[in-house]
RNA sequence: GGCCCGUUGGAGAAGCGGCUUAACUCACAUGCCUUUCACGCAUGCAUUCACGGGUUCGAAUCCCGUACGGGUCACCA
């Protein structure tokens, strides 16, 4: 079989993290098995369609790693790629339906429509079969229609689904539902399998939502005589209350644009989306692009939902992180420096001291701000403890030692600081954590921090030596 | 409410009737390393698989019921 599936988004917005996941799946599955991803632009809902939506979707699909083989720039064949650019092509399939009796127009307004649902819901039928009395309708009126598939009666629609297994729905449960809007343009559940069918797509791999269209769709293929895809309905993914992820919830980063923004890397949201409802056979959780296409495994969708583990994302990033070489975590983290005015008028040894130490436990380049002032932004306040160390004989021998060495110091760099700290353990008589902590507290004011001559470094020599004197003095 | 689906440790997640006294990952804890923090390394962390019944020589794994959670019921996709 020629597998071919699709990602088909409508262009309402960014891409969304759920979306990626499908877009995902479906890249890996025909990675898999040697068969064309397809990327179909779903923009049927004019009123929702945000300018510059296509372009973005493309954009952070392409920025993940996750590559086409078909769509609105690269013709298979099968296009055009963009709904609206098919009307004609759903045009003859609904014309055909309603010439077979297997669809009619519905001329029924929406507060007519309304104002059945409520009667139905006030009797406990739930939404089944209204707008029925359409057919009695005067069908030549000059009035807008919509066009409604007409739900056999007692039928079964049973599918496999790679997923959940074997799943039916029964026509009773399923009301005639509108194919073509009083605009003439077709619905989801319409030109979705119109557009699937012609353009031979083998399966559809999408988000446990959809599961309740599927009956739908199943109706259509059977109309028209064409065999349906195979389906797959991924669960969802859900927040930290299992909730459906929804575009409002504010506690989850939901657009991978944002991600891109903050910093992260696209091999490790690759890594980490793909880990959102899959998991692989092996004990290694952290795999590169070309091991996870090796590894997916379709069977191996999870049937439970996934959460959305942000520690989880946090490790993974971090891990990518650290793979990176200093020159790349600096280019991560640099526009965030300078935006946060933070950049301006250092050097670029003490912005690489600053991403130095803090890179092996970075996750994501913006992170660098919440260092940066946590130890940069801190009141230079002594505590007891700290006191109360450098009380011990010794210590402002040490220190001033230290001073006097950093005085003569021209260029203050970390490799630079280093060779003193040494010197002044030499001259002073003291050693490890009597020669290191005596300094650290004296210039942080803290018992613990990075890396001594880094945070030396960073603070400037004019701040150092002032601080020291200050406890040498008193 | 109807219809679909799910329920394994603090979190994700393997497991598909005996090899499971439940893998792996995150988090957490302890130890080692280290001037400290971090990194790294090592070790520990579910006598138990929502609950109740059943099938079986044997069930986390199959069946039924209950509870809880979710999805969906648009001229949105």
């Amino acid at each position: 079989m020629n597998v071919r599936v699709r990602y088909a988004p409508s262009p309402t917005g960014h891409l969304h993290i759920g979306n990626a996941r499908t877009a995902l799946y479906n890249y890996l599955f025909a990675k898999k098995h040697g068969g064309k991803f397809i990327v179909r632009i779903e923009d049927t809902d004019i009123e929702r369609n945000v300018k510059g939506g296509v372009e973005s979707q493309l954009k952070y699909l392409q920025w993940l790693g996750i590559d086409w083989d078909e769509s609105i720039d690269k013709d298979g064949g099968y296009g055009p790629y963009r709904q609206l650019e098919r009307l004609d092509i759903y045009k003859k399939y609904a014309d055909l339906l309603l010439e077979k009796g297997f669809a009619y127009k519905c001329y029924c307004t929406s507060e007519e429509l309304e104002q059945e649902h409520e009667e139905m819901v006030k009797k406990g039928i739930d939404r089944l079969h209204y707008s029925r009395k359409c057919l009695i309708r005067n069908q030549e009126l000059d009035l807008p229609y919509t066009i409604r598939f007409k739900v056999p009666e007692n039928t079964e629609y049973t599918f496999n689904d790679i997923v959940k297994g074997q799943v039916s729905f029964q026509s009773e449960d399923v009301g005639d539902w509108v194919m073509v809007k009083n605009n003439g343009i077709p619905t989801y559940n319409f030109a979705c399998v119109v557009d699937d069918y012609l353009m031979k797509i083998s399966h559809v791999l999408r988000g446990e939502d959809h599961i309740t269209n599927t009956p739908k769709q199943l109706m259509v293929y059977e109309a028209l005589g064409w065999e349906p895809p195979i389906f797959g309905h991924m669960t969802l993914i859900v927040n930290d209350v299992y909730k459906k992820l929804s575009k409002r919830d504010f506690s989850i980063i939901q657009y991978i644009e944002q991600y891109q923004e903050l910093g992260y890397l696209p091999d490790a949201l690759f890594n980490f989306i793909s880990l959102l409802g899959w998991s692989p056979t092996g004990e290694e959780e952290i795999l590169s692009h070309d091991q996870i296409v090796e590894l997916f495994d379709e069977d191996r969708l999870s049937k439970s939902p996934a959460k959305f583990d942000k520690e989880k994302l946090a490790y993974i990033n971090n891990r990518y992180v650290k793979e990176l070489s200093l020159e790349e975590t600096v280019e991560l983290c640099m526009p965030h420096l300078v935006k946060a005015d933070i950049a301006q008028g250092k050097t670029d040894t003490w912005i690489s001291s600053l991403v130095a130490i803090f890179k092996d436990r970075m996750s994501y380049g913006a992170e660098i701000l919440d260092f940066y002032e946590e130890f940069f932004d801190q009141e230079y306040l002594l505590d007891e403890e700290g006191s109360e160390f450098l009380k011990q004989d010794g210590v402002t021998l040490t220190l001033s030692t230290f001073r006097d060495l950093l005085e003569q110091l021209q260029d203050f760099t970390p490799e630079n600081i280093q060779p003193l700290i040494k010197e002044t353990g030499k001259i002073a008589g003291s050693k490890g954590k009597m020669l290191y902590m005596p300094l650290r507290i004296a210039t942080t004011a803290s018992m613990h921090g990075p890396d001594l001559p880094h945070v030396l470094s960073l603070l400037g020599k004019d701040i150092v030596i002032k601080r020291l004197n200050s406890l040498i003095n008193g």
